[in-house]
DNA sequence: CATCGTCTGCAACATTTGTTTTATTTGATA
DNA sequence: TATCAAATAAAACAAATGTTGCAGACGATG
């Protein structure tokens, strides 16, 4: 079927030492690994044609501690062709009281990396590439992330600056959040970022929006949220994590997938902005590559 | 993720007239497709945060028998997408310019990806430790990032925030970023984030903070970076993309672990936190599941 | 305020699960 | 053929699963 799986090899090595009544046990294993994952246990040996107890039998056989074992085995196998990558580090943890703290770390890290991954799935790039183009028609684009949110808009605000005058940022204390959508109109775009749980106020200015006719495209969290029904164009990112908190690295990624994807479809003239800005902000002094020695 | 799934449509279709309970068990299985068929409904419900009841409660709520349906259809599912996988990973080919698109998302994602996922190395696990422990240790934290690393630094600032009042975001508007440091002393720490090109004002202030005698962390891109000379601890993360612009993804993910590691420390406290600020935003009427129907 | 209907958590229920124990069969050897 | 060990089948077992009934909580309506 596919790369190296230690047990399937194991059970392949020492199949000719099995009894006849193991070897049809396994047999059965062998040629239909989903079903392991998918069928009690009963179940499977009735379709092998074996006692329940042949398959505890093949476990402590193959030095398991029980049939359990080749199940949760088949089950990790099949999730990660499920979803097709390598990196698969989420779910079924212990929790994380007994996690030591390097554990954490890794375990996190892990997981976000596999979720990014997850991203790169071609229904994914689908949307990316979909959301993108409906960016690059729009005359501007009013750029919505309130709370854990904000780090996502502003940086996808702070990127397309970069690149022309094309972005609008809505946000503003004393409550002027919504102003900018003041001038906004039908050939505008409002890109509305929120996960769970969802800002009110996001949800509001989306809906404003809306009904001003602007076209939306959410980053969000789910099929379900209420951006999707709202938006002409949604792009999903899990926010799991192995902490208390919700990830933005996945919105963050897909954010920045978008700012390459805009700039990519006019490179020359994305190269000249960003030279413009280059000039302007050395022309400030804006950035420094060393600590300056301190007058005397 | 994939294809038109009646089942799933439905869950979505009917999703708005389900009560909390049922969408939160919804919202799981939406999310979660492959757990379905693979754990036990009783697990299942568990990492859901619902009880047992509500899954055969949402079953017969979209007028299945039982659960044991919703579960034999996920692993249908499953095991044709395991079959067609290899089939499947062809078609996709689509004109030239969509390829292209494709081919550039894929590669920034999992590019992202590996750099998220090299951090979880053992050195780098240390540095995070490391820098964990020196912030934990420090009475107030001073949060610096600006420009492209305004969106780390708001992130670390907001979630800390939730978590008790340790954290000052020195930002603001009429060059004012700088004035949160004028009571910071030498039981403090700064967290300070700056990439190449590093702004010269983040320098300025860092090293002002180290003349006053705070401890210093940084979250930089090289071990180059001015900011290493300065620093107490140092977490180094790649900011390298397939495209014009620097990524701060791995940037963001350093800082979500750190705050993760730093909510470790103490989990009761930093539960009980938590649930204030859930409380607080909740007598605010911050959050909404769902697009208010808006009064006629 | 009272009332109704819905929603939700809890606990009991009968089944089913994987395992273990006990009996029976098998087949090779003397 | 008698004997004995290995292999298998059958049955018994505790633990878990999916389901259901019930009581309290909640919110809307009068």
């Amino acid at each position: 079927m596919l790369q190296d799986d230690p047990l399937r090899d194991r059970i392949i090595g020492r199949f000719d030492e099995m009894s006849p009544q193991l070897q049809q046990a396994a047999r059965y294993i062998l040629e239909h690994p989903q079903e392991v994952a998918l069928v009690s246990m009963r179940e499977l040996s009735r379709n092998a044609g074996v006692q329940p107890s042949t398959m505890t039998r093949l476990a402590k056989f193959l030095d398991l501690p029980g049939y359990d074992d080749i199940r949760a085995h088949h089950g990790e196998a099949l999730r990660l062709r499920a979803d097709g990558f390598a990196a698969r580090a989420m779910q079924h943890g212990e929790n994380e009281q007994d996690m030591a703290v390097a554990q954490l770390s890794r375990r996190m890290l892990q997981g976000l990396a596999a979720q990014i991954a997850r991203l790169s799935e071609p229904a994914s790039l689908e949307r990316l590439s979909a959301a993108a183009d409906r960016l690059a028609q729009a005359r501007r684009i009013y750029v919505l992330g309130l709370r854990s949110c904000h780090s996502v808009a502003w940086h996808f605000h702070y990127v397309m600056a970069l690149l022309g005058e094309k972005t609008i940022h809505l946000d503003g204390p004393a409550d002027t959040v919504g102003d900018g959508l003041i001038r906004a109109g039908a050939e505008d775009v409002l890109l509305a970022i929120s996960i769970n749980p969802y800002a009110r106020h996001s949800l509001e200015l989306a809906q404003l929006a809306r009904e001003k006719g602007l076209g939306i495209v959410a980053i969000t969290d789910s099929e379900v949220s209420p951006l999707v029904g709202l938006a002409d164009q949604a792009i999903l990112c899990s926010t799991e994590s192995q902490s208390f908190f919700h990830t933005l690295a996945p919105a963050l990624a897909v954010s920045e997938v978008l700012c390459a994807l805009l700039a990519n479809k006019d490179r020359t003239a994305a190269l000249e902005s960003l030279q413009r800005a280059d000039r302007h902000l050395l022309s400030l002094n804006t950035y420094a590559s060393a600590i300056q020695r301190r007058r005397i």
